[in-house]
RNA sequence: GCCGCUGUGGUGAAACUGGCAGACGCGUCGGACUCAAAAUCCGAUGGUAGCGAUACCGUGUCGGUUCGAGUCCGACCAGCGGCACCA
């Protein structure tokens, strides 16, 4: 068959008969399947746009032909980094880069033969999208859930420029190799951390990977302890946060994050030049000295003593940068017998280690981190140490000195980018009125296109006068815009809701449409998003939630990762290690639907692995002998008497059952993305019919036909163009995917014999072949006639027998 | 370092809630068709021993639970992914 000829009548009849498009009519029978939009790059799609996209669409058109009216958008995400990096280099306008691109990749993306409602098409970079982008910054900063503060951005003094983590390389800028310093700018956050519970509660209920969810609640860091007062000899107080107050009683010394504002005011004058020095080198100490493990522990005594609230105990005070200022309280209580770090630190600095746990019936070596019961603790030895916790805490909450806390590793989002090629920020900030969001009915904030990307220290934005001068929409005097553009994930993070209703122009969407079109109900692409796409996306569902805008809570209700296919080293593919697979040779050799289809049988979906081509003629064998059987059907005579061949016979209901096997099988492997098994299953069933074909007796005809018209809609989702045009081959005037999903006779798959396998003592011994619904007086009379097992048995009684019916017989001697 | 996932023939991979390990392919070997090749079709194919029926071994390693373990439990090894001093 002339794949390309085919792919190209079949994608042309699709497109005028508008078989992708979403009809709102039937919306009560949605089924919203979605798929990470794409970057737009200027190399062609490659192999895992294709995995990702290829199979995931076999899985929309399985769906829509099980009756769902399916909605499958595709679209761009298209501000970012790269396009600008670009430009740097070229002098090419991110614009006219990522249209080219844009443009491209909706032709390669079409060839595919996708079901994508290009109708919906979203593309983040145009106006009309990004001025809604703005409208969610407003109404999170209405609502309390954006504001600034300082925050440190990786910094080159030679570039004189802001890099982003993924520029600097071993602390040094990745164009000039200058080391790369941290400097505090004022940014804006979205405000994550107040809905860090629910986002943490919420993955409970989510249809997701369970490893997914592992890394969002370890992202998100739940820990439930306890803040607790010191006061200083000063007199002045502070708090620290602790999970473990069952260990109060034998902290040997506090330690305050460099950062932490008691440490200039306590540091006593003796100890103030050493102190100042270590806040200098710590302050020095990039990223990743700060970040290793490994790394010595450091700190100095600031010359002031803190008082236990327990027990009233002075303990010195220290200054360490292994105590982060921006988690808890940024104080720590010192435990050396109960914690790894603050061993360490009390073994370097001669620090008292006393034991406060005492193990249950293990190694309790010290540092000793477990559960057990508390010892050296006055009033509380003997208690497990959870009950003490609580009574030490309980006790210090009546003195006024405690209080319980939950804290969360999860940081608020910062959202403010030193780039150009983004969603300029709507807000102006006006010397009398200060930070003033952009009316809503001036919104989009422009992004000017006449700039310029010399990399000269200030980002394109801030050096454009007409941009960033304005007036201030409240007072109308002179004011300026933010020069810094929104994070891409801010984009990312709310366009699943415009897609079903992408032209809209008086709002982001429609709160009726969006509340019956979603939750998406398959949500298909990379793991490398667990932590941050998905869970912006979370957040942002809720917050609009808040609002009134929408009507449910989580925005995916079911996620599949798709694996990732590796070089054929084994390495992930590369330009640098010369590794990348195109997909284009195998398009162009074996057709679109073939390389599908290899994708799908040759991979487990979720694991993906190396890229092997191997198998990928055994796909055009398999598709040449579909080819070749439907001609011969359609040279047979047509049956007039088609009615009164009731199928009887061995081989015809060997036929029926193993086009029911294959129906029930494809049907639940296509509905859990393990394509690989339902495509083998399709294979079973073609060499079911072969089988059939080549017997010597009479053939039925119409039950023949019927069986390979069921092989080819089963088929259909897979290998779409080429079932399409088998499927016209076969007489029918009417897409493939008009039709109905064939369904299960389960009369069909229930047998009158099956094999069992016998086993003696548990050994395997012999197969027999008994009735299928046997019962166990029926076994013990086989078991008896068959001379192999009486042999084996050899007058020995039966002790028991197990039977697994129509599986196995295990006969204990 | 902590958390998690994975480990099955020469090879890609299957195995639903513990029940015939290796489905379906690739490769290899043998055969048919052919002057020959390609294509196609048929058969064999986990290992070892044996002419053979058959026997023993076999899902990273070691142990445990069970009539029965690739699957459950414990310890370890290797590869991959996430986190990175979160008190």
């Amino acid at each position: 068959m002339d794949m390309k000829k085919i792919e190209k009548k079949w994608q042309a009849i699709w497109e005028k008969e508008k078989i992708a498009n979403f009809n709102p009519k039937n919306i009560d029978k949605k089924y919203y399947c979605l798929e990470m939009f794409s970057y737009p790059s200027a190399a062609k799609l490659h192999l895992g746009h294709w995995y990702n996209y290829g199979p995931t669409d076999s899985f929309v058109r399985y769906k829509k032909m099980k009756g769902y009216e399916t909605f499958q958008p595709m679209g761009f995400d298209a501000f970012g980094l790269p396009a600008e990096n670009y430009a740097i280099k070229t002098g090419i306008h991110p614009k006219d880069s990522t249209e080219k691109n844009i443009a491209n990749m909706e032709q390669t993306l079409r060839e595919m033969g996708a079901l994508f409602d290009w109708n919906a098409e979203v593309k983040t970079c145009n106006e009309d999208y990004y001025k809604w982008t703005q409208w969610l910054f407003l109404k999170l900063y209405e609502k309390g859930l954006a504001y600034r503060k300082e925050a440190p951005v990786n910094w080159c003094p030679s570039c004189k420029t802001v890099l982003a983590n993924e520029q600097v390389v071993n602390g040094e800028c990745e164009r000039c190799g200058a080391t790369v310093v941290k400097k505090d700018l004022t940014q804006w956050f979205f405000k994550i951390t107040d809905y860090a519970e629910e986002l943490l509660q919420g993955l409970k209920d989510l249809d997701w990977p369970e490893k997914t969810k592992l890394m969002q609640k370890n992202w998100i860091g739940k820990s439930i302890g306890a803040e607790i007062e010191f006061t200083c000899e000063s007199g002045d107080k502070f708090k620290v946060f602790t999970t473990r107050a069952d260990t109060l009683f034998v902290v040997s010394f506090i330690v305050f994050a460099p950062e932490h504002p008691l440490v200039k005011k306590l540091t006593s004058d003796g100890q103030r030049e050493e102190v100042e020095k270590y806040l200098y080198e710590a302050s020095k100490a990039n990223e990743i000295e700060r970040l290793s493990t490994t790394r010595e522990k450091t700190g100095v005594y600031i010359g002031h003593n803190a008082i236990n609230p327990i027990n009233g105990k002075a303990v010195p005070i220290y200054v360490a940068d292994y105590v982060l200022y921006s988690y808890g309280t940024g104080a720590v209580m010192g435990v050396p017998s109960g914690d790894e770090r603050d061993f360490e630190f009390a073994t370097k600095y001669n620090l008292p280690i006393v034991r406060v746990t005492k193990g249950i019936n293990c190694n309790d070596d010290l540092p000793f981190h477990e559960e057990g019961i508390i010892v050296n603790s006055k009033g509380f030895d003997g208690m497990t140490t959870q009950e003490g916790r609580k009574a030490i805490v309980n006790k210090l909450i009546q003195e006024g000195k405690a209080e319980y806390k939950i804290n969360y590793r999860l940081r608020d989002w910062l959202v403010s980018r030193q780039r150009y090629w983004g969603a300029p920020i709507p807000v102006v900030y006006c010397e009398k009125c200060g930070i003033v969001p952009v009316p809503y009915s001036e919104l989009p904030v422009r992004l000017p296109y006449d700039v310029e990307f010399t990399p000269d220290g200030e980002s394109p934005l801030a050096k454009h006068k007409g941009f960033m001068e304005t007036k201030c929409p409240v007072c109308g005097g002179p004011a300026h815009r933010d020069p810094d553009t929104l994070d891409t994930f801010v984009c990312s993070s709310w366009y699943y809701l415009r897609y079903p209703d992408a032209h809209n122009a008086k709002e982001p969407f429609n709160p009726d449409i969006i509340n019956k079109m979603l939750p998406v109900d398959k949500y298909v692409g990379g793991a490398e998003h667990a932590c941050m796409h998905l869970l912006y996306a979370r957040f942002i569902t809720k917050a609009l939630r808040d609002m009134g805008y929408l009507n449910f809570d989580e925005p995916f209700k079911s996620l599949v990762h798709q694996g990732v296919i590796l070089g054929p080293d084994g390495l992930r593919m590369s330009k640098s290690k010369g590794n990348i697979v195109a997909p284009d040779p195998y398009v162009e050799e074996y057709g679109a639907d073939v390389l599908r289809l290899y994708l799908m049988f040759g991979f487990s979906y979720t694991e993906g692995g190396p890229w092997n081509d191997d198998g990928i003629k055994a796909i055009t064998k398999f598709l040449d002998r579909i080819e070749r059987l439907a001609a011969k059907i359609n040279s047979l005579p047509v049956d007039k008497n088609a009615d009164k061949h009731a199928p009887n016979g061995k081989e015809e209901k060997a036929l029926l059952y193993a086009v029911n096997y294959a129906i029930k099988c494809v049907d639940r492997d296509m509905d859990s993305f393990s394509f690989n098994t339902a495509v083998a299953r399709l294979m079973e069933l073609l060499n079911a019919i072969y089988k059939y074909d080549g017997a010597e007796t009479e053939k039925n005809i119409p039950l023949f036909k019927d069986c390979f018209k069921k092989l080819v809609l089963l088929l259909a989702p897979c290998a779409p163009h080429f079932a399409e045009e088998i499927w016209e081959g076969l007489g029918n005037k009417t897409s493939v995917f008009y039709s109905k999903y064939p369904e299960c006779d389960e009369s069909a798959l229930t047998l009158d014999e099956v094999e069992v396998a016998v086993q003696i003592n548990s050994k395997m011994r012999t197969k027999l072949v008994v009735p299928s619904e046997i019962d166990e007086q029926g076994i013990r009379e086989i078991i008896e006639k068959d001379e192999k097992l009486a042999a084996e048995i050899n007058g020995r009684e039966i002790k028991k027998l197990i039977i697994v019916p129509k599986r196995l017989i295990n006969i204990i001697l």
